[in-house]
DNA sequence: AAGATTTGTGTTGTGTACAAAACATGGCTT
DNA sequence: AAGCCATGTTTTGTACACAACACAAATCTT
């Protein structure tokens, strides 16, 4: 398990403007993120307050501000008096994901083609030969991670962290709806090639960019929302455990 | 309507109804968030926890997370161990802010056109017109008020909650945006009719539409950010502020 | 007198305790 | 035996208390 974060992620940047909690909170925020995200955490599992407490070895205030945020970010779902869950992203839900992404991810292409630099392109190249290398060795997950690293940090490269930091929130969704509904063996990404999108920056071709993204977002969406699944119950425990130990070992 | 207190306007609708607990969170979190959208207190304006508790009749658990779900939407500043502030927005977010707002308003426009139906853009013209009485009447909070709301309840005609909660984040920024950029006589700014987008909507021209929407926010955009302060300036009128603050013997 | 250190005050961060609500279990009625 | 109500257990919601930190004033040093 390689777990070499680049951290354009949530967490990097975020000590320091508004959403800011101590260290501890932030460490403890980015496994639960992670572990969601990557879905180690199936859609639908029960977190309870002082199961994760214990897990993380804080109290329950901390738990529920991070719990909070994530509900905020809808990758939980609490209820009320009913505690927190792993979001299920309804069969609508997706498809305004998805609607929203294609919005953004095409919107801002103008500006990224603008405010593209060989340098800020090399370092997109370079996640895309991450993907690649996960990939061929059958990392799905890291592919997958790494492909949503990718629409994100592409669209950094408009330099608006409004929209930057709303399609991250959107992409951490998208995966969270492939956990709930995505197809056993659709690797998201793996009909088309994000390098092509960067060709056509990389010439200043705005149209064909937005092109490319409307098709590839549309082929995404097309792998994904097709199936419909229904949730199992599952081993909350060992996840946990082995969450917790990586919080502890890693930080 | 307008509160013309000094004070902050707190515990007005508080005691209402016990069922839920939640709901008075709900009470605070909608008085705190109205408060400051419709600048009645001022960007950088210190909350600190024990006041705004005692305020609102709650211990400072339930302010605290009212406070971060206002920092989560970037409506309030929290630093480590030094409270919240109301938000001021840099001069980058606000251009980011617009540059969003653009990105989507614009991108929803074709889904806009495709939902909309008599009725939903009788609900917007209703809109309209009461905007257009707050400004014959003189009341300039209340037609800026509903003006985000126009763009908001325009955005949700494209039934796409992800893309509407998030555009609601930003006019709601974009609020804070005017309250601290502001031009003195922003009662100007009504060069333009939303009426005419909800024609050219209506007549199902969307290249129209979207063209309209892109004037009319730089427009916006134009009419508050042109009146840009320096960041230097600013920190200026601040330290000043407090110099004759103390000088004068208070605090 | 100027700078540095210490002390004081207030505010925030975190843990804990208690109350209320939901959940699960078992006995009771029909 | 099946369904329903009552009771006990678990989990969340809220308040409170203490510790940690930041800012400011006052004292000490040179």
């Amino acid at each position: 398990m390689s777990r070499k974060r680049s951290s354009i992620d949530l967490g990097a940047m975020q000590s320091e403007e508004g959403v800011s909690g101590s260290g501890r909170d932030e460490a403890i925020y980015r496994n639960l993120y992670a572990a969601i995200v990557e879905n180690h955490l199936e859609p639908g599992t029960k977190l309870p307050e002082d199961t994760l407490a214990e897990a993380f070895g804080v109290s329950r205030t901390s738990i529920r501000k991070v719990l909070q945020r994530l509900a905020y970010e809808r990758l939980v779902d609490i209820r009320l008096n009913r505690g927190a869950t792993v979001a299920q992203p309804t069969v609508k839900e997706a498809r305004d994901v998805f609607a929203a992404r294609r919005i953004v991810e095409c919107g801002v292409i103008p500006q990224v083609v603008a405010k593209a630099t060989p340098a800020r392109l090399d370092a997109l190249r370079d996640i895309v030969r991450r993907e690649h290398e996960a990939e061929a060795r059958g990392d799905r997950r890291e592919a997958i991670f790494l492909s949503g690293e990718f629409h994100v940090a592409l669209a950094r490269v408009a330099d608006n962290e409004a929209i930057a930091d709303f399609l991250a929130g959107l992409v951490s969704r998208s995966s969270l709806v492939i956990a709930t509904y995505g197809a056993p063996m659709a690797g998201s990404c793996r009909h088309s090639e994000h390098n092509d999108v960067l060709d056509l920056i990389a010439s200043g071709d705005v149209e064909g960019a937005r092109g490319w993204m409307e098709r590839h977002l549309k082929d995404v969406e097309r792998s994904v929302v097709l199936v419909e699944e229904e949730p199992s119950a599952l081993d909350l425990r060992k996840v946990l455990d082995e969450v917790a130990r990586r919080h502890r070992g890693e930080r």
